[in-house]
DNA sequence: TAACTGAGTTGACGTGGATCAACGGGGCTT
DNA sequence: AAGCCCCGTTGATCCACGTCAACTCAGTTA
């Protein structure tokens, strides 16, 4: 036992546990004290290293675990009888992948690497069985499901009712304070993806995303060079939310 | 003890009960075992009438409970600051309602009933602490939060990618499959909503419903009168959906 | 029964974003 | 260092859907 324990805690596993994890404010962990945040170090048995337009699922493949993306980002995308797709989400250090999968026990979604990432893998029947004796745990869990209802939900405001400019301002202003959570720059990042991806997820085709990127840059709200974004004028972003042309 | 068992089960509460409920299957009871779902009997409190466009619940509303629709049906919908709106569902008898507000304890969308209808309410609370003894429950659960997420990502594929009959096609296919597993006729039913919210909820104005409306009924696929539908030739249908005008 | 009201339909016209096409530039590979 | 390929940009044109407006119809009220 002992001598197991010992084996177990490695350099590498240290830094795998959540415990140790500095993205535990963001992830699943958020508001566990610190015994139950070990006994979710326990389930979280591995982690996966994902290369760059690799997938970490794909649709249809069996439902076992949830991911945490622990470095890296990531798309999902659904996929259409005759071939068209439509990426869903794009995902960051701390988020979560797979919840769709929880339903019919398949995942519904291909979940791709934007870039070399790495994941933590939580296996779910696990997690449910840990969840049952740590009540902030459940809750937490729940809050995660919940909050991508949320974010579901203002996605479907966004293709529904907005315009083009206001697609992507929304976006931006999204993707800054997703960076500005994780301690990076609010105001100066670099797009993972590419405009056919932010086209996809926007409802929009990627010469009207490369436009309105230049519109934006003429209007002297952010710089953009290729995939190289700075925000200029946050607030003249926020006012193209507010001000829909009609009415 | 006795005594209170016998004054609490009445009538009114015997058809109230999950375990004498005939939309089991389709609710949250579905896979649990009979002593199971008395026990689901004991936290569900109360029902609660809501008279046609009459709120549920409004965004910001503190989070108390989520409902199961009883009968009649609903509509939520998601406001912005700046008026406009976006239906993000319909939901019909044994469809859950308000897990929205589980992440910030706060209701996020407004939910109204589209006629006089009724909801069970279950205290979120008691449902995490049941759902702690009883993995079926919280597997159910789980599953049932899992398939709102995959619905949204198909409304999402629904609103970023498909055309304005292609949308109103595959409204209409979900609508009659849903009716099916009601026990209602898949090919004759009356909308409970107008063409204005059908048309929010799929991203289209409602002449263009209309006008989608008028032309599937000169094609041959349709009746329509007012509310009525009538669904002549569901191949026909579904055909729109896999042709894509492009490529 | 008449008038009113809200929902639905239909036509004429305008436009935002799609489509088609050409070109440029950065980062691989060899 | 050269060449290639993918990605992004930009212009010209098109069209699906939005907008505006007139009218009909069903249900409701006086």
């Amino acid at each position: 036992m002992q001598r197991g324990a010992i084996i177990k805690v490695t350099v590498a596993d240290l830094k795998t546990a959540c415990s140790q994890c500095n993205l535990q404010e963001l992830c699943l962990p958020f508001g566990l004290e610190n015994g139950e945040i070990e006994q979710l170090d326990e389930l979280i048995g591995s982690r996966r290293k994902v290369k760059r337009h690799q997938h970490l699922y794909r649709a249809g493949d069996h439902f076992e675990a949830i991911y945490a993306v622990r470095s890296g980002s990531f798309k999902t995308n659904v996929l259409f009888e005759d071939g068209r797709d439509q990426v869903t989400g794009f995902q960051m250090s701390g988020e979560i992948l797979g919840l769709d999968g929880i339903s019919t026990e398949h995942h519904t979604c291909d979940a791709q690497a934007l870039e070399d990432s790495e994941v933590c893998i939580i296996p779910f029947d696990k997690l449910e069985e840990l969840s049952r004796e740590v009540e902030s745990l459940q809750h937490q869990f729940h809050k995660v499901m919940s909050r991508e209802i949320v974010r579901d939900h203002s996605v479907m405001m966004l293709l529904g009712s907005m315009r083009a400019e206001e697609r992507l301002a929304a976006f931006l202003i999204n993707l800054s304070q997703r960076f500005t959570a994780r301690g990076f720059s609010a105001a100066e990042f670099h797009l993972r993806m590419t405009r056919d991806e932010i086209g996809s997820y926007l409802g929009l085709k990627l010469e009207t995303v490369s436009r309105a990127f230049s519109r934006f840059q003429d209007q002297g709200l952010i710089s953009v060079q290729q995939k190289h974004i700075k925000i200029l004028n946050i607030d003249g972003l926020k006012a193209l939310l507010n001000n829909q042309s009609s009415a």
